[in-house]
DNA sequence: TATTGTAAGTTTGTCGACAATCAGATTATC
DNA sequence: GATAATCTGATTGTCGACAAACTTACAATA
């Protein structure tokens, strides 16, 4: 007989995390955001106590930081952060596609097909000039391979990767940017896999990554000096940014 | 002039973390223990609300896990996650030994330096017959690694990958046992970076973390059929094992 | 004018309490 | 005798409040 999946309901913490998380990534919290505890959760309808578990949630995950007596702020990615971010990136994602060409036939169609799916929204968002509709297609499109890579771990190390990836973008631009090489490089990421040629999946990967730094960093448009002041948060000379504050934590 | 570093006042919820986190590697908190919180509070002289938020922080590590309306439990490891976090390590490790490799030679010869002192820890350890200690050497060696590896996130994550290391023992395993290969082991390893060697690293290390997955999964000594139990946990027919309760959360 | 000292205001960090919920034991029923 | 229903006790999930700590602004002094 079929087994029944449990149940999960889940619990305060977990949705508040869940919103936070999707207020980071579609940018209604942006880098540098500081927030009061009880404002935030007035506006989230919560009491302070599940508010603040979450918080501790976010910030084991990279994605807040909690400066002492300031309530927390969205973490804003320097660019070494750009770099590991993405450095990571490099080795995680190829591991993931290696694993993907090991399953099973039906599986491997499966995977293709979800990847496609996301590539055709890309296209659409890209016909728009949807910004965010490309940005949130890129994004699946990423998860598609933490889902099916087989590693639990791995896949929540992507998972967190992927968001502080948008932070990134966030951290180094005032706004969305349609850029259209990557409906193409995302298409030859699929023939890839298609071909089962893990091997050309890396170095197309690698190159698409290597490229996405080198736009992340590239200097930001004159207009926004905001973006330059954040380049130079990661110098050593500001009085120690926010960003690090509690890091070292983790390890 | 010098720049001094940020103060950097631990908070109550760090302290807990690492307090928690300490227990769960030198198994005073042992995988599958429940604890209610208002004890678990009191214990550590503090209430309940700063326990709590340092809970969702090491549920985030995926250290601990949260029952609805059971307090916490030390999380249990299956035979998948035994594999899925050697796996990873395989991975990992070398990598970091790359990036090492790489470091200017002044540094590496800190490394080395420092390698070298966990291995004479070990060995003293062996000496006395002293498995404790001989395991905490070995976790303090792999995390040398991950301190100079250069990259902020992946030291992060063999942190607790080296924590769920120590799970997977004490899941497995009903009490530490010095296994004696372990010294040769590690000297290898610590050559292979002395002569910079990077892919006899890499083979090394691998070879290490697959015996180490035939260690653990090898049938436990039939006197503790409550290693047998726990192994059974992952076949499918289990009522949904406390462990794997709020994972999906992560991504 | 720059710098230090002071004070007020705001926010956090922590605690205690209440109510809803769930697990386990007991009892009733088929 | 086994299953289902009920009940009770304990524990969590959530909230409100208090006190300490910090930041900011202002005033005084060199």
């Amino acid at each position: 007989m079929g087994r029944l999946a449990p149940v999960r309901r889940a619990s305060t913490v977990d949705l508040i995390a869940e919103r936070l998380r999707e207020a980071v990534v579609d940018g209604s919290l942006p880098p540098g955001t500081v927030l009061g505890e009880a404002e935030l959760a007035y506006q989230l309808g919560v009491s302070r106590g599940p508010l603040r578990e979450a918080m501790q949630r976010l910030t084991a995950e990279g994605l807040l930081v909690i400066p002492r007596r300031r309530g927390l702020a969205v973490r804003t990615m320097t660019a070494e952060d750009v770099r590991d971010i993405h450095w990571l990136r490099a080795r995680i994602e190829p591991e993931l596609g290696r694993r993907i060409l090991t399953l099973p036939a039906a599986e491997r169609r499966t995977v293709l097909a979800e990847l496609g799916a996301e590539v055709k929204r890309m296209q659409r968002a890209l016909r728009k000039d949807d910004a965010r509709a490309l940005g949130d297609a890129y994004l699946d499109f990423h998860r598609v391979l933490a889902v099916w890579g087989g590693s639990l771990r791995l896949a929540r190390m992507l998972g967190t990767l992927l968001i502080e990836t948008r932070l990134c973008t966030f951290s180094m631009f005032e706004h969305f940017e349609v850029h259209r090489d990557l409906v193409p490089e995302h298409v030859a990421f699929v023939e890839a896999l298609a071909a089962e040629d893990g091997e050309r999946f890396e170095l197309l990967v690698q190159a698409h990554l290597e490229a996405e730094v080198r736009r992340l960093l590239a200097e930001p448009e004159a207009s926004t000096e905001d973006g330059a002041d954040r380049l130079l948060a990661e110098t050593p000379d500001e009085p120690q940014p926010l960003d690090r504050l509690d890091l070292p934590e983790g390890l």
